[in-house]
RNA sequence: GGCCUGUUAGUCAAGUGGCUAAGACGCCGCCCUCUCACGGCGGAGGCAGGGGUUCGACUCCCCUACGGGUCACCA
């Protein structure tokens, strides 16, 4: 067999030769160590979740090294693509922070590897295709999908592998001059790899995270490029990490048994292969069982954590205390630094699934946000609100001033409050401080006379001054419990409840509901000095009508 | 089903042959306190099961069970 007549006969239309493309991508010139790594997703839908794990830690690895991480779109399946998918890819990643030294954009490609989107590349792949034929290493099939689909079921049957090999590859001994006529004919044809050696051993592999792992030898035959001329997966990364000079390759456990087929190519295609990183799968929960958080969960698309207000950093904290367990020792330890600064490490990579777990994302949420200054929080929660509740964005910009104190009540300091994880709970937070948003929603639990509650309120807005510190304020208030009867010291009530017909805490309570709508709220007394006395006297007495 | 891979409290997890088995979230209680939140203190709760190896196993080996992955002209 002539291969390299095969080889023109297939890809008549290659312009160069594979060593044009080695040295148009040439070895990148970095500093000992230094990590290249990519992400690479095909444009077939919103982004998931699981997306930003490989991604942080692709990020994280090139950057900590004075590497290089860069954007590539995996575009080889032309059905499953989507209209707006690849925008919607670089907005998501962009949200939450994570920036690409190369790569494509929102506008235009940029970086010396280009292009980085894999339907412009098709020459390329051919090139490299061309290059396996005229060395014997792969071969033209046009076997049809009957046939198959037909083998596979026999296979299946025979508990045999599934595969295009041994006596199932029938085009193997296609001569040349039966495929030229073929060709000539008209016929597709998809390309096929033939292994080096057949071993069917047991190959093992490193994996950065796991270790050494065990995978059967891959000998069945797969598809390099499909019959509508474009690469599968697998060739299509053996070639672009190879000439984009990838040093790291991160993606999730779903890909750890074909590292051995690409083990193969890579060297088939005399390539240096890149060090593998398996990240395990992040699991939900159904029902009693754990399963992969797949797309049709709630939760699964990184942009439901938008919408619903989750503050990149947020996301991106909690997603960093799954990957390394070490980090949120680090974060207590350094409240102030930006979660770049914190020394990301392979080894404290875990290798079994992690389940999602919403409390605890929310609870590194409110941990983010209380460290905020009230500016920060204003200015990310109106940028949220601009795009997902325009009524309150007309809020928060109608009086910035007036916003920024609010939300500066009980912030700042050790012991800042921790009343929220996302921006779209602060809408019901900050209602009662705008008058059309304002209503009583609580009930004064029954126990209490309407007459007292009246009495208490009456007093209290007859003697409220907005000039009172603190201490004097609540002095009046213990003086109004004293004078209905109401104990005005907590631990003297404790003592002996019976004797009271409640506490000073109660009388707060009725001021705090009438001026506030609620049972529950941040301190009254910043409460009402927000509101200013004419809109506290007006709720005090409109609460007796 | 074959092959691969994993299993420390409800969840995330330290831990690499010798400790009363860290810590965080959640839960419960107490304290602080005008409520809530914060903070402080305390509590319940765990090495999947069975065999080995060893003076000694959460740690090493085997088996079982149970998760997860993969077996496409999808990535």
């Amino acid at each position: 067999m002539d291969y390299r007549y095969l080889a023109e006969l297939l890809y008549p239309d290659v312009k160069h030769d594979y060593e044009y493309y080695e040295s148009l991508y040439p070895v990148r010139n970095l500093p000992e160590g230094a990590k290249v790594t990519r992400i690479a997703p095909s444009p077939t839908g919103y982004v998931h979740f699981g997306s930003i794990f490989p991604a942080l830690v692709s990020e994280r690895l090139a950057r900590q090294s004075g590497g290089v991480f860069y954007l590539r779109i995996e575009d080889t399946d032309e059905k499953r693509k989507v209209k707006g998918a690849i925008e919607d890819i670089i907005k998501s990643f962009d949200y939450f922070g994570i920036n690409f030294d190369e790569g494509v954009t929102l506008k235009e490609q940029k970086g010396n590897y280009e292009p980085y989107i894999q339907s412009q590349r098709v020459e390329i792949y051919h090139t490299f295709a061309k290059k396996l034929v005229s060395e014997g290493k792969a071969f033209p099939c046009f076997c049809s999908e009957e046939t198959i689909e037909n083998d596979k079921q026999l296979q299946a049957k025979n508990k045999e592998m599934i595969g295009y090999y041994g006596k199932y590859a029938h085009c193997i001994n296609l001569t040349c001059n039966e495929i030229e006529k073929k060709i000539k004919d008209g016929k597709k044809f998809v390309l096929r790899f033939l292994p080096d050696e057949v071993t069917k051993n047991n190959v093992t592999v490193t994996d950065l995270i796991r270790g050494a792992v065990t995978i059967t030898d891959d000998n069945t035959g797969r598809i390099l490029i499909k019959s509508d001329g474009v690469p599968t997966y697998h060739f299509a990364h053996a070639v672009d990490d190879h000439l984009m000079r990838t040093t790291h390759v991160v993606r999730g456990e779903e890909w750890l048994s074909s590292v051995i087929f690409n083990m193969q190519l890579f060297l088939a295609l005399g390539f240096k292969p890149p060090k593998y990183m398996h990240i395990s799968t992040l699991m939900t929960i159904d029902g009693v069982r754990k399963k992969k958080l797949s797309k049709r969960d709630k939760g699964s698309g990184l942009k439901e954590y938008i919408k619903n207000g989750y503050a990149a950093e947020s996301v991106v904290e909690y997603v960093l205390t799954l990957l390394n367990s070490n980090y949120e020792d680090w974060r207590r330890a350094n409240p102030e630094l930006h979660w770049s600064e914190f020394s990301f490490s392979i080894k404290k990579m875990g290798s079994s699934g992690s389940l999602f777990d919403f409390a605890k994302l929310n609870d590194v949420s409110k941990n983010v946000i209380s460290n905020m200054t009230a500016l920060d929080v204003y200015n990310r929660l109106i940028a949220w609100a601009s795009k997902f509740d325009k009524e309150f964005y007309e809020k928060l910009s109608y009086d910035k001033e007036y916003a920024i104190v609010v939300l500066s009540i009980g912030r700042g300091g050790p012991k800042s409050r921790k009343d929220f994880a996302v921006w779209s709970e602060l809408r019901h937070y900050m209602s009662f401080f705008y008058d059309n948003w304002f209503e009583i929603t609580d009930k004064i639990n029954e126990k209490f006379s309407s007459a007292d509650i009246i009495a208490a309120l009456k007093k209290f807005a007859s003697c409220y001054n907005e000039n009172d510190t603190q201490d004097i304020w609540f002095g009046k208030i213990k003086d109004i419990a004293a004078s209905l009867n109401y104990c005005p010291d907590m631990k003297l009530y404790k003592q002996n409840p019976e004797a009271y017909q409640g506490n000073v805490g109660d009388i707060s309570m009725f001021i705090r509901v009438a001026v506030t709508g609620r049972i529950n709220s941040p301190d009254l007394y910043t409460v009402m000095q927000v509101l200013g006395k004419e809109r506290v006297i007006v709720r005090l007495k409109s609460y007796c009508i």
